[in-house]
DNA sequence: ATAATGCCTTCCGTAACGTCAAGGTCAATG
DNA sequence: CATTGACCTTGACGTTACGGAAGGCATTAT
C-alpha cells in the first residue's frame, strides 16, 4: 500500500503541513520520492508516524521522540521514567501557579485580613531598618540622611500592588529555599536564585543597595532569634542556609 | 528617580533585553528619550514593571497584562477567575498526561497483565469483524475478498507499538467522550473530536473506511448489549450520544 | 480540453525573549 | 586629551511545532 501526504495525513488525523515538516526535520521521510516530486509513503512509514503519534500524544518534544524512534535499541523506558520526571515537575509549578492566583483572588475579595502576614511585613520592615541603620553609615554618608527618610516614606507609600508583589516575592524565595535546601548546597543555581529573590525582594525597602548590608542582613537572620524562628519554621537549618547562600551571592563573608 | 534599561533590569531583576521587549510591545514605555537614544524610566515605570512582573509571576501571558494594566479600570478580579480556569484546565490536561505517561511505563514493565483489556480487544475486533461481514459487501465488491484478508490479517499483525497506539486512542475516545457529555450536546467540538478519534481507531481495523460503514457500526453501539454496557460503564446514555457524534461526523443518518 | 484537485517549495507568523553583531555614547583613567 | 571600558542603540536570527498563504507544476475527472 503507497500513500500520498494527503492519504497518510486521514488515515493518521494530522495535516499534510505536519507530514512535510516531519520530512524537513528528519523524524519521518517518505519511503520514495516521485518523478514529478511527490511523496511516496509505505506501510513501513505508517507504523513509523502510528509511534511518533503515540509519543508525542505522552506530551514528548519532537526532538525526543526522534531519539526514541531512530534507533531501536534506544531505552524507551527510561525516557518514558525522566519525561514523567519533567511532567510531574510541571504539575508542581503549576500547582505553585493555581495557588498564587487564589491567594490574590481571595486578596481582591477581602477574604484575607492579612493580619497575620503583615504582623510579620512590618517586623520585618522594622529590623531591614535596624539593619540599615547598622551598616548604612556609609550609604548615610554618601547620600545623607534625607535619602534615608525618603526609603523609609517608600516603604509607608507602598500601593497594594506594590505590597501584592512583595509578598509574591516572599513567597517565591521561600518556595526557591525549600527546593534549595533538599540540594543541601548553597552555591547551587536555586539557593542563588532565592538569594537574588531575597536582593529582588530588598528593593522595596532599601533605595540603595549594597552587598555589604546584604550579607550583614544574612548574617542577623542567623543571630536574631525571631528571624531565625520564622525561617526554621518549614525546615530546621534554613536560616544559616539562607545566609551562606547570600554570602556567596555578595561575595562577601564575615 | 531616573533609571536606564540596566538599572531598571537589577532593581527588577530581568534583563534589558525584556525592557527593550516591553517597549517594543508597547507594554512599559520609558517615561522619556535621552538626546542620545537612550531610554530613561521614573518611578511611575518602575510601580508599573512591579505591576506587570507580579502578573508574569501568576503565569499570565503578555497579552492579557497589558489589558490589565492599560486600564485601571479593568476587571482584574475576573481576569484573575478567567486565568485560574485555564490553569485548571492545563492541570487536567497535566494529569493526563501523566497518567497515560505512568500506564505506558507499567506496561513496559509487564505490570499490566493486559488479560482484562485484551479480553475486551478481541472481542472488539470479533464485533468489527462482524460489522464488516454486514456492510462490507459493497467493499468486497469494489475490492475483493483479498483486501479483506488482508484487513484481517493486519489486526493479527499488530506490532506492540500499534498495540499500544491503539490502545492510546481509545484511552482518548473514552477521555473525551466523558467530557464532551457533560455539553449534552453530540455537535459540540469535543464530540465530533471523539468521533474523529474514533475513526482512526477504526483505521487500525480497516483498510478502507467508509462514512456508511462507520455510521452502521455506530448504531451497532447501542443495539448490542454487550457494547452499550461497556461504553455506558462510566455514565449512562454514552452509547447512544457516540452514536449521534458518529452520524454528525458523517453525515449519514440511518 | 478544461476545470478541479493535489502536490511542490518558499516564506511569514506565533510567545517571549536570548544571543550575537555592528556601531554610537558616556565617564573615568593614564 | 585620547583612549579604554562600560553602557547604550537597532537589527536580525534562533527557539517549538506547526498554520496559512502565495505561486506554480502534476494528476485526475468531467
Amino acid at each position: 500500500m503507497e500513500y500520498t501526504v494527503q492519504k497518510l495525513g486521514k488515515l493518521a488525523g494530522i495535516s499534510t503541513r505536519t507530514l512535510r515538516y516531519y520530512d524537513e526535520i528528519d523524524l519521518l521521510k517518505p519511503a520514495r520520492v516521485s518523478s514529478s516530486g511527490y511523496r511516496i509513503y509505505g506501510t513501513k512509514e505508517v507504523d513509523r508516524l502510528q509511534v511518533i503519534l503515540f509519543y508525542r500524544e505522552l506530551g514528548m518534544s519532537l526532538d525526543e521522540i526522534k531519539r526514541i524512534v531512530r534507533d531501536p535499541l534506544f531505552d524507551r523506558k527510561q525516557a518514558l521514567i525522566e519525561h514523567r520526571m519533567r511532567l510531574v515537575d510541571q504539575r508542581r509549578q503549576l500547582d505553585q501557579l493555581i495557588s498564587n492566583v487564589e491567594n490574590t483572588i481571595a486578596f481582591s475579595e477581602g477574604r484575607i485580613t492579612m493580619t497575620d502576614k503583615d504582623k510579620f511585613v512590618g517586623f520585618k520592615q522594622q529590623m531591614v531598618h535596624e539593619n540599615e541603620q547598622k551598616y548604612g553609615e556609609e550609604i548615610r554618608e554618601k547620600y545623607g540622611d534625607e535619602a534615608i527618610d525618603q526609603a523609609n516614606q517608600k516603604v509607608m507609600d507602598m500601593t497594594p500592588e506594590e505590597h501584592a508583589r512583595v509578598t509574591q516575592l516572599a513567597d517565591e524565595i521561600k518556595a526557591a529555599l525549600a527546593q534549595a535546601m533538599q540540594t543541601g548546597d548553597p552555591a547551587s543555581d536555586l539557593a542563588q536564585k532565592a538569594a537574588a529573590l531575597h536582593k529582588q525582594w530588598l528593593m522595596f525597602y532599601w533605595n540603595e543597595y549594597s552587598k555589604e548590608a546584604h550579607a550583614g542582613l544574612a548574617q542577623m537572620y542567623v543571630d536574631d532569634e525571631r528571624f531565625k524562628a520564622h525561617y526554621d519554621q518549614q525546615q530546621e537549618g534554613t536560616a544559616e542556609f539562607l545566609r551562606d547562600a547570600i554570602h556567596l551571592f555578595t561575595g562577601v563573608k564575615k
